[in-house]
DNA sequence: CTGAAAGCGCTAACAA
DNA sequence: TTGTTAGCGCTTTCAG
C-alpha cells in the first residue's frame, strides 16, 4: 500500500540503513548517494511511519494538552501559546477537551501516555477533589517513568513543574480598585466549586475587603459557572435576593458579559446603576459597553512558558513559575453615588 | 522503564497473547486469567504502547485537524464540533495551526501522514494557489494511498468529501436585508484575497445588489484579513476615502467588531448614522453594542459532520455536504434615513 | 482457551 | 561511507 523504507531503499538501490541516515541526516552520506535517496524518497511520495521511529526512539514528537473547551477564549488564547512555541519546537500538540470532568480527564491521560507523548500540559484548573489528586499524582509518575512529564498550568496540589497567574493578587486589586471610588457592598461573582482559580480569586477580593476594614458578606457571593448563562443567572438570582450592592466583580470576563446582559435587562447601566470589573482579559473585553475594566492574565505567555517547561532539557524543577496580573481600566467603573454610597442599592 | 505487555504477562503467569486478548477483548478469555491480567495491568499501571499497536493495526485513533488559529471563534467552534464526535469515537485529536501559510499546511500534512492519522480535517479554507492546489492534490492521494483521507471545511477545488456553509446565499440574504430598508450605497469588507470563503461571500454581495439593479461600485470594497484590526483599518480607510455610504456588509463578525470600534472612534453611530451587518454569527455577536445582525453559520455543525466524514464506513463520497445558513436580525440594521437615501454619506 | 512465533517499519549498533 | 542485523512493543496467525 504505502511505500516504506526498503521501497526507497530497492528504488535507491542502497540499503535501508542508509536511507535511514539521510532522512535523520544524523550521519556522514556520499552526495550521490543521498541524491539517489531524495530522489526515491520524492518518486514515492515516501514519508516515514513515525510510530515505528516512536517505537525505537521512545519519543513521539508530540505533546499532550488538556483543556476545558477550545471554544473558551481563556483555553483558546493559551493553547495560541502553545502552539507558537511547539511550532518552533516542531512538535505536534494533541488537543483534549475535559470539559471540566476529572474521570475524563484521567481517562485521556492515559490515551496520551500511550501516545508516548514527550509531556502533557493540564490547563483545566485544579479539582480539589481526593480521589483526582490521587490518580492524578499516579499519572505524574507513570509520565516520569516513561521519561515523559506532566507541566501543570494553575494551582494544583500536585508536585510539577507549573505556570500560574497571580490570581489572587490580581483579584486583590481589582476589588480595591472598587473600593477606592467608594463601593463598600461588592458582589462577588465567584466561579464553581473546587477550582483553584476560583479559590485565588476569592481569596482576592475577600482581602481587600479585610484591607479596608470590610467584612465579607456570604449573601453578596454568588457562585456562576464561567460561562456567560451562568454569569447572567448569577446576577439575576443577585438581584432577584435584594442584596444591597453597588459593584459586581465576576471571577471571569465571560461571565461578567452575562452580567452586562442580565444588568442591561433589568433595566440597569454600566457603570451608573452598577460598576462591572472582570478578569481575564480576554481579546473581547475592549469591545463590549462598555468597555470593561479587568485584570490581564498573560494567557498566551502562560502557554507559551509551559510548552518551554514542557520541552526543556533537562527536565525542570517542581516549582511554579508565576506570572503578573495586571488591573486594566475601562470604562465600567464608576464612583459610587451620593455621599450614602454604603447604603445605595441597584433601582428596581 | 515503562511496564510493558511482557512485564504484565510475567506478572499474571500468561503470555502476551493472552495479555493482547484481554487488552483488546476481542477474543474469548477464561475469567479467572482475565482477572489475573487485569490485575497485573492496575499493579504494573501499564498503559499500551500506541505505537506498536498503530505499527501493525496501520491505523492510530488519531485524525488531525488543519486551521487557522484556535484562538478565532469562528475555528473554535469547528473544533468543538469536531471534538464532540471524535470523543464520542474515542479518537484523539491532533491540532495544527497553520496561520493560513499554504506551505506550513502542507507540511502538517506531511507530518500528521506520518502520525499515520485516520484522516485530515482541513478547515482552514481554500487558498487560490495553483501550486499549493497541486501539492495538495498529491497528499489527498497520499493519504488515500495510507487507508486515511482528507475531508474538507469550505469549498476547495479537491475532489474529497467536503462540509462548507452556504456563504453565497447567506451574504446575498443580509445585503438584501439592507437593501430592503432602503441602503443602496452598501461598502463591503471582504476576506483576504484567494480564500473561497472570501469569493463566496463576495458573490452573495454582488449578487443580491444586482437584484436590485445596483452595480457594485469598487471603492465600497475593501479588503481586510479577518481580523478586529483588519475590519478596524479598513473601516477607517473606507471613511477616509470619502466614499458615499450608509451601510457595511462585514465578510465576517470579527471584522465587524473592527468596523464597530472604528466608527464609534469616528463619532459615527450604529445604526442611526451607518447599519452594519456581519457573518458568522460567533458567540459573541449577540453581546455587542448593538447585538449585531449577521449570518449563522453552523460551526459546530460543520465540525461534527466533518469528523462524520473522517470516520465513517465505508469512505464517503467525493461529494460536498451544503450546510444552510441562516439570517439573524438584530439591532445593527436601521431604515436608511429620508428620502435621498441613496445620497446619504456619513457625517463627518 | 492459551502459547509460540512471525513480523509491522524503523533505528542503531556493529561490521566491513 | 555503506550494509547487516537485532530488536522497539505489540497483534495475529497457527498450533495445541
Amino acid at each position: 500500500m504505502t511505500a516504506n523504507i526498503s521501497d526507497v531503499a530497492r528504488r535507491a538501490h542502497v540499503s535501508v540503513a542508509t536511507v535511514s541516515r539521510v532522512l535523520n541526516d544524523n550521519y556522514p552520506v556520499a552526495a550521490p548517494t543521498r541524491e539517489r535517496v531524495e530522489e526515491a524518497v520524492r518518486d514515492l511520495g515516501y514519508v516515514a511511519n513515525a510510530h515505528a521511529r516512536a517505537l525505537i526512539t521512545a519519543t513521539s514528537g508530540t505533546v499532550g494538552v488538556l483543556l476545558h473547551d477550545v471554544s473558551d477564549p481563556y483555553f483558546a488564547e493559551i493553547v495560541r501559546g502553545i502552539q507558537e512555541v511547539a511550532d518552533e519546537a516542531g512538535r505536534l500538540l494533541v488537543l483534549c477537551s475535559s470539559l471540566r470532568d476529572p474521570s475524563r480527564e484521567i481517562a485521556y491521560i492515559k490515551m496520551l501516555r500511550g501516545q508516548r507523548v514527550d509531556a502533557v500540559i493540564l490547563t483545566s484548573g485544579y479539582i480539589e477533589d481526593d480521589e483526582f489528586v490521587v490518580a492524578l499524582q499516579e499519572q505524574a509518575r507513570g509520565l516520569r517513568a516513561q521519561g515523559s512529564r506532566l507541566v501543570l498550568c494553575g494551582g494544583y496540589p500536585i508536585r510539577a513543574p507549573a505556570v500560574a497567574p497571580d490570581n489572587a493578587g490580581g483579584a486583590f486589586r481589582v476589588t480595591r480598585e472598587l473600593l477606592q471610588v467608594g463601593h463598600v457592598r461588592i458582589a462577588h461573582l465567584a466561579g464553581p466549586p473546587r477550582f483553584s482559580t476560583t479559590e485565588d480569586r476569592l481569596r482576592g477580593y475577600q482581602g481587600a475587603l479585610a484591607s479596608f476594614g470590610l467584612e465579607p458578606e456570604p449573601e453578596l457571593i454568588v457562585t456562576g459557572d464561567f460561562t456567560r448563562q451562568g454569569g447572567y443567572d448569577a446576577c439575576l438570582k443577585l438581584i432577584d435576593s435584594r442584596a444591597q450592592f453597588s459593584a459586581i466583580f465576576a471571577a471571569n470576563d465571560i461571565m461578567a458579559i452575562g452580567v452586562l446582559a442580565a444588568l442591561r435587562e433589568r433595566g440597569l447601566e454600566v457603570p451608573r446603576d452598577i460598576s462591572l470589573v472582570g478578569f481575564d482579559d480576554i481579546p473581547i473585553s475592549r469591545d463590549l459597553t462598555p468597555p470593561l475594566t479587568t485584570v490581564a492574565v498573560p494567557m498566551a505567555e502562560i502557554g507559551r512558558r509551559a510548552m518551554q517547561l514542557a520541552l526543556c532539557q533537562p527536565p525542570p524543577e517542581d516549582s511554579v513559575t508565576r506570572l503578573p496580573t495586571q488591573l486594566v481600566r475601562r470604562s465600567s467603573v464608576a464612583p459610587v453615588r451620593g455621599a450614602e454610597s454604603a447604603e445605595l442599592a441597584p433601582a428596581r
